[in-house]
DNA sequence: TGTACATCAGTGAACGCGCGTTCACTGATGTAC
DNA sequence: TGTACATCAGTGAACGCGCGTTCACTGATGTAC
């Protein structure tokens, strides 16, 4: 039974997640990737050196935040998905992209920490934790072709053939892509590319020419073409704009 | 004549180049959009208060550094596209995003500098010297359209139509968009999503565990969607690769 | 052409601040008998 | 249940470094007469 932990234990857990957390809030208020332990001390009630019981240093936390986040966003992706009805992938698609790209707006800089120049003298750990979250979290964009396929939707979705080079990367079976048709593993890159720029540009302010409702709507269009894409169809309550 | 420079003036022209250059090639070297006064006076064989005759403070050299950053990008891609005869545009598509895209892999910081998280405190001056940069540097985009309907290409492009508070923002000439139908608009939108989605995710090291070849197949096939969404010609010698 | 003055480039020393990290310590929590 | 010891959390002072920025200065370049 290792289930009997100490208050000690106890204590130190929560502890560890509050400094993540700290951290994690100081971002979004200097809108930085940037951590600064006195800072976080200060916010705790604490001194900095103590965090040192808890990080090993600057780059140990920093590795923790990253995987912190991306689990943050699986999770968000996870329950948003289940939000929707099983018979519904489309719908899922719209919701799990609209709450992927409210949150990349809401917090730019946690996704500037996952997707943006990685940080000065950071190399992330190779097969680390980090990876590893990444997948997970990527994991449920895969899973609606999966839940489309089994509702017996098996249309040829509209990209290009997969080449031989890409085939042989889409049977790892680590990218969750190896029980899926090359085309359609190669359309959910191209609405991954799709996705992440129409995010980028707009969490990092290249859009603002645009009205909020004119980027609403070109999202919307990015969703058509997404679903397209991958050959899903269309969400049950609509696109959710102009279409 | 204000063409008579004295060589006082000639050699502070060529410092204030001298140090926006080192500025940059210091950013590649450290890998980071950070930018350290003493280390480009100590490379100029200068001490760090001489820069204060040319900058202001910090913010003022970033300001430039941007703005010389969107030019060189601007006229890469202006470059690239006179490298290609007039009546071939979807050649000149092409060639236009591979050399984006090997510009974005060589200088991630670059790319970080201007699509990346704005630098803590700095907010880039509205309608100041790096917007109109930046749209010089996109023009070349919208150009591609212009040539390719002067040869009287002009299939109807495969995405949906604009919505209203779309077509608004395309009426503005600023961006000048506004004499191209608004399906073509927005396809050049979601080109430009996808485009810098691809390449902030490979400049980013986050396709990294895909092959350097299935990488190219995956960009070649993104460059087939893009043509198709502008409703280019392809390319007179082909896409490029695996197609 | 020459002289007297103004302007500018660049230096070296210094200030001030931020911030990661170390270290010797105190007090509290847990463990062994 | 109580006592003696080990372990851990947290403190406060300090070190060391980096770096933006200021300031009084020297010497060179340009200008006016």
């Amino acid at each position: 039974m290792t289930a009997h932990l100490t208050r000690r234990e106890l204590t130190r857990a929560a502890t560890i997640e509050e400094i993540k957390q700290t951290a994690l809030t100081l971002m979004r208020r200097t809108g930085t990737t940037n951590v600064v332990f006195s800072d976080i001390a200060r916010e705790m009630h604490m001194t900095a050196p103590a965090l040192y019981r808890y990080f090993a240093d600057r780059d140990d936390l920093l590795t923790a935040l990253i995987t912190t986040t991306y689990g943050e966003l699986g999770t968000l992706l996870a329950d948003t998905s289940a939000a929707v009805p099983d018979d519904d992938p489309g719908g899922r698609l719209v919701a799990m992209c609209q709450a992927y790209r409210r949150w990349a707006k809401t917090h730019p800089e946690r996704y500037e920490l996952l997707f943006g120049l990685p940080a000065p003298g950071y190399a992330a750990p190779q097969d680390g934790p980090t990876t590893e979250a990444a997948t997970r979290a990527l994991g449920n964009f895969m899973a609606l072709y999966f839940s489309a396929r089994a509702l017996g939707y098996d249309a040829e979705p509209q990209v290009p053939g997969a080449s031989p080079a890409l085939a042989r990367a889409f049977a790892d079976p680590v990218h969750q892509m190896h029980d899926m048709p090359t085309e359609v593993a190669a359309g959910m890159l191209h609405c991954w590319s799709l996705l992440q720029g129409f995010i980028s540009l707009e969490s990092f302010c290249n859009l603002n020419w645009f009205s909020d409702e004119a980027r609403d709507d070109l999202f919307v269009q990015q969703l058509q073409l997404m679903a397209s894409m991958i050959a899903l169809p269309a969400p049950k309550a609509g696109w959710g704009s102009a279409g």
